[in-house]
Formats: structure tokens, C-alpha cells, sequence
DNA sequence: CTCTAAGATGAAATCGGTTTCACAAATCAA
DNA sequence: TTGATTTGTGAAACCGATTTCATCTTAGAG
């Protein structure tokens, strides 16, 4: 119903006069880590819960050093990998007695940094950075920079990979990830793999292409710079990203998307192609999000354990906000999800 | 790389001395409300950027009386619908200069309530609470009450309606969404119509079913229980809804989904049932998130403003915290989107 | 050339906790 | 019974900003 006069905040100073006691002794029952004579301690509990008070957690914070609290920069949470990790680190973190500010970067530099400066001024423990430019190698210097200059205040940790900085990377390995997309389209006869979406300038992205390229020279393929386009990580950088495909003479037999989100789109190019998945084409995609569970054909896929990524993230986090040690660098596994699809490939 | 020896922190009685000054003046230059004579001022701008000094937002929260900062409370982000209502209100809320924090709630009321606190204990100036059991009329009585405790302390802006508590609602119309999508199929000849998904104790939920309900009656149809299938608002409600209704003898010509999330699990349970949309039966949902673009086919769905939705969230909590008086009640309008999964009626 | 209002600035109080320090009281060992 | 601990407690300092208050300049009006 909208407004209301709002009730004075109380605090330890009012429990402690009425308790008959003083404010330190209200901060000890509070903390617990000093001894209060029971009488007392009960007394002032009982004035707690009647007044249904809370500490000021400001004042907390600026007292001891810790604020119990994470910064996260994501690029966008709408696109469901980042909220997936977002999600199960905001859970790890939340059970550790920790709390998460969110921010949007939509992917902007300025926004980011911005946001960085916001973070410290906040105090937050830790901050983390979701994708986005983090791992971006072209512009290493310029946002990198940045990055550096805030580990000198606060720990960070990046999903991705960032040379000379001093932050903890907690991120999938996205070579091995392109192995077992690789390895199950060979294993079904596919020579002419497309590879659609992402930029080259993220580290995970350049891994992929890297294994992409490697795995068929190995395999003696001539390597076709035609399948490769690039783009966004989105619907639309699938969609367009496959169109651009049709318009060459040869079509692939499978497609590599760069994630579930950008595979959408490209199984509605080939759906408005009248072709079909996968009896004409087979289509496989990183990171096993709701998405591909719930597209039609259900897609083939990587997985990885995003309560442990997320764990993994919030407790390095954590740990280094605690001075204690973590490790700088944590690879998570990633599993293929064999699903609808992909298949053999079609003889031409 | 791990670990590194942080930086002390500067305050500003560090730059205070280095400049020749009280602290006082340095807290003039920073905020600026007052005179600093030139040479002194610009002396003390020198060393703030030569530190790179940022003030102490916890001391600055604690002597003002606003830390500028919101608390969000969701069911849960990955939901596409609360994803991009978030997104929404936390832009709006940077550009008014205010940080959000994040909780996922997971629908769970202990969690809310838990949160509830924590965001009290950080002195957020307003709390959003996002869908979630907020708007639940059964349980109103228990959560409703922690609620309208929490609101003597700090403003509360909630999604859904809350009856006899004080805080501000803005909330999309589900009446009205679902008065335009039945219009919309009663227009195509559609009389058989299903509703699926949807917990009947969530307010915009209850609207809905209402809505459908009077509009069936005043055109005469006979209303049968067997075409409502409640559940939750998932892939999975709207696929086992839809399976159920299979099991009936006569199946409807169309089906109203929850939400977007839930249709795409129906049109999933439709296809192994080897019938098409729409050719056999129409499918039409709520929310119009990016699911109902990539989803093959498109969805006819409602949709609504969103930056709008979030702006209109966001501005509400921030004047209440400032203590203007925002509207309480807000409505968000709804847009009918018409696309491919939606059209005539089968002749049966 | 006064007189007054505005400008400039530091000292000190305040916000709401935690923690050190000092001292008193209770417990324990010998 | 006495000295050595451990327990219990308040006063006061501290965390890092803002702001009031008082004082002193300086500028502008008449």
C-alpha cells in the first residue's frame, strides 16, 4: 500500500542500556568470542529477539575488515550459461555466510571498469568476473591494466585466462571440450565440420578454434576457412552465422556452435533451409544449458558440473578474501551429452 | 597467479596530511556540498587521482543514512522471465546511481525470509522481491507477515500483490495479457482450450485462470476441468502437463502455456506425439522472452515493455527509499505477439 | 571606510559496531 | 591461605567517512 512511517533502527546501544549492561558486553553475546556471565548473556538475548535486531552490517564491516560480500561482473545473465554459473556460485557463496552484488556489463569495457571501481569502493571481498571481455587477448592491455590495478586492493577471480595479472582463474577446459565434440563427429563419419559463433579474442573461443584447426590437420583435412565464421554467442549470431554457411556452394555435414545459445539460431537456419537435424546435418554445441534440452532436436553437448564451477569459483574467492591460499588456476572437466542432434553423416 | 600482498588501503586522512589539510576538507572536496578554496582543492584532487583513492563506501553508508544499494530477491535467474526483469531494474537502478545484490531464492520461503534479513543487516535502502511465493495467497498469512515486518524498516517493491502490507506493487496485467490470447484463438475458431502450468496460489497465476475461466463462460463454452492442468513454470511442468492431457480422450485445439518456459515443454510433448503446431493444435504463452523467438515454431506470446517493467521497479524502490512517495501500485501493459505457433482451429 | 554576509577551514561529534586495555572477581593449584 | 589463572566487564579507542559548530577571512553593499 505504499508508504509507511518507518521504526527507528535500534542498535546494540539500546539493547545494552535496557540489559542494564554496556555495549560491549551486547557486542560479545553478538560474536560470541568472549565469555558472558550466563544471567547477562540470556538477558541480552532475550532483548535481541523481542526487538527483532540486527547488527548494522555496515558498521560491522568498517570495524572488522570483511564485508561478506562478492563482487560479480557478468556479461548478461539473461544469456543461461552465465546464469547457470551465477546461480550455483551465488549458492556456494550464500552457504559460506557470504552475499553477491550482480552486475551486467553487457559485455562493455567501460561498464566493467566502472563497475570494478564500485566493487572496491564497496568493500567487497572478492570480486569475480563471469566472461565478458575478461579473457580477451587483444585488449589484454588496456582491460587487463585495469584488472591489475585492482588486485592490488582485492582478490579476483576470472573465468577465464589473464596473463601477468595477478588473479586466480577458475575456468572449463574448453580444448578438452572441442576433443569430444571433435572425436564423436569423426567417430560418425563427418570430414566437413563447420565451426559458428564466438570471437576470436576470448581466450575459451580461441582455445576452441585452435583445437578445431589442430584435430583436423591431424587427421590429414584440409582445414576450409569458409567454415569458419565467427560472430556473437547469441541467437542471432547462430542464425546468421549458419546462413552465411548456405550461401556457399558446399555445405558442412556437422556444425560446431560455440554454445547452446548461438545452436538455436542455427537450428532454425537450417530448419528455414528445409533441411533437417540430423539426418542432413548434424549440430553440436558447448556448455549443456536448459537450452538444449528443451530445443527440438534436443542438442549434443558438453557438460560441465556447474555446482562444482560454481563452488570452485565462490571458494577461491573466498579463500583468497581470507587470506588464505587458493589454488591460482582450477580446470573443471567437461563431459559430452550425446543427444538427438548429431549422427552419421549423410553420403553425398 | 594467486596470491598477492594487497595494498594498504588510503583514507582520507592519508590525504588529508599529504595535502596540508583536515579531513574535513578533503570530505568537501569529495562530495562537494561545500566551499574549498581553489589551490587547496585541486591540490587535493592531484592526490586522489595519484592514489587512485575511492572513499569507503561502508563509512560513507554509515554516516549518511543510504548505502545505495537495492536487494533482490528472485525465485530464481535462470528463469529467461526473471533474468530479464533483473536485468531491466539493475540497469535502471546503475543509472540512478544505485548497486544491486542478487538472492535466488529458489521459490523456498525460509530462504526469502533469511535473505530478508541479510538485506536488512546491509542497510539495502529499498528490497525488490521478484515472483517467487511473494504473491502466494494461501501461505499470505505466514510470509506476508514477515513481510510486512520487514517494511517498518526498509521499503519493499513487489511483483505480484500483497494484501494488507504496506509496500509498493508493480506488477504486468495478467489479466489483460490473457484476455488478448484467448481473444486472439476464440478469433481462429478455437473453443477447445487448454491452460497449463501455473501454481493456482500465485496471484498473476490466479488472474490468469480466473480470466480464462469468465471469458469461456461468457461465450457460452462449457467449461471442463479436464483441460487444466496446474504445475510449475518449467520445460518439465509444461512437458508432463501436456503429456497429461494426452491421456484424455479429446484433445484440445490449443493450449495457453504459463509462460514461455513451460511451452516449450508442451511443444516438445506434442512433437512425440507426432502432431504439428499449429497445424493440429496452437500453442500461446506469456512473457515473450527470447525462448519464444528460437523456439521452432516461433510462439504467439504476450509481451511486455520490459525496460519499462524494470525502470518502473527500479524507480519505485529508490524514490520510496528516498522518501518521495512513488505510486504503490503500478501496471505494466501487455502486448499480444502474434507468430508461428498459433492459428485456425482443426476441422475435427 | 565600516558593517554585514558569504567563503573557508579545522576541531570534534557522530554513525554502530568490535576490540584492546585495565581491573575486578572467581577459580584453581599447591 | 596465598599466589597464579581464568572469567567477566566497562571505558575508551578505532574503523573511515560526513557534518555541525565555531572561528577567521574575505568580498560586497552602502
Amino acid at each position: 500500500m505504499g508508504e509507511a512511517s518507518r521504526d527507528r533502527t535500534i542498535t546494540i546501544y539500546d539493547i545494552a542500556e535496557e540489559a542494564g549492561v554496556s555495549p560491549a558486553t551486547v557486542s560479545r553475546v553478538l560474536t560470541g568470542n568472549a565469555h558472558v556471565r550466563r544471567e547477562k548473556r540470556e538477558r541480552v538475548q532475550e532483548l535481541i529477539a523481542r526487538y527483532h535486531f540486527v547488527p548494522n552490517a555496515l558498521a560491522k564491516g568498517l570495524s572488522e575488515t570483511s564485508t561478506k560480500t562478492l563482487g560479480v561482473i557478468a556479461a548478461d545473465v539473461r544469456n543461461p550459461f552465465y546464469a547457470s554459473v551465477f546461480m550455483a556460485c551465488e549458492q556456494a557463496a550464500e552457504r559460506l555466510g557470504y552475499t553477491v552484488g550482480l552486475f551486467n556489463s553487457l559485455g562493455k569495457i567501460e561498464n566493467e571498469e566502472e563497475q570494478l571501481e564500485r566493487f572496491r569502493r564497496q568493500k567487497a571481498d572478492a570480486i569475480i568476473l563471469l566472461g565478458g571481455r575478461v579473457d580477451d587477448l587483444v585488449t589484454n592491455t588496456v582491460f587487463a591494466g585495469h584488472v591489475r590495478k585492482i588486485c592490488r586492493s582485492t582478490p579476483v577471480v576470472v573465468t577465464g585466462k589473464l596473463d601477468r595479472t595477478p588473479c586466480y582463474s577458475v575456468r572449463i577446459d574448453a580444448s578438452a571440450a572441442m576433443r569430444q565434440l571433435m572425436d564423436h563427429l569423426f567417430l560418425h563419419g563427418h570430414e566437413r565440420i563447420a565451426l559458428v559463433g564466438g570471437r576470436l579474442d576470448v581466450t575459451s573461443t580461441y582455445e576452441k578454434y585452435q583445437t578445431y584447426s589442430s584435430m583436423l590437420n591431424a587427421r590429414g583435412i584440409r582445414e576450409s576457412g569458409d567454415l569458419v565464421v565467427s560472430g556473437g554467442y547469441d541467437y542471432q549470431s547462430g542464425y546468421e552465422g549458419m546462413n552465411r554457411l548456405f550461401e556457399q556452394p558446399v555445405r558442412p555435414t556437422a556444425v560446431v556452435a560455440i554454445n547452446d545459445f548461438a545452436a538455436t539460431g542455427i537450428l532454425r537456419s537450417i530448419f528455414e533451409h528445409g533441411l533437417s537435424v540430423p539426418a542432413d546435418i548434424s549440430v553440436v554445441s558447448f556448455d549443456n544449458t536448459f537450452l538444449s534440452e528443451l530445443s527440438i532436436p534436443k542438442l549434443t553437448t558438453t557438460d560441465y558440473d556447474y555446482d562444482y564451477f560454481g563452488r570452485m569459483i565462490a571458494e577461491t574467492a573466498i579463500a583468497a578474501a581470507e587470506g588464505r591460499n587458493p589454488a591460482p588456476e582450477t580446470r573443471i572437466e567437461t563431459t559430452l551429452i550425446v543427444r538427438e542432434s548429431s549422427g552419421s553423416a549423410p553420403v553425398l
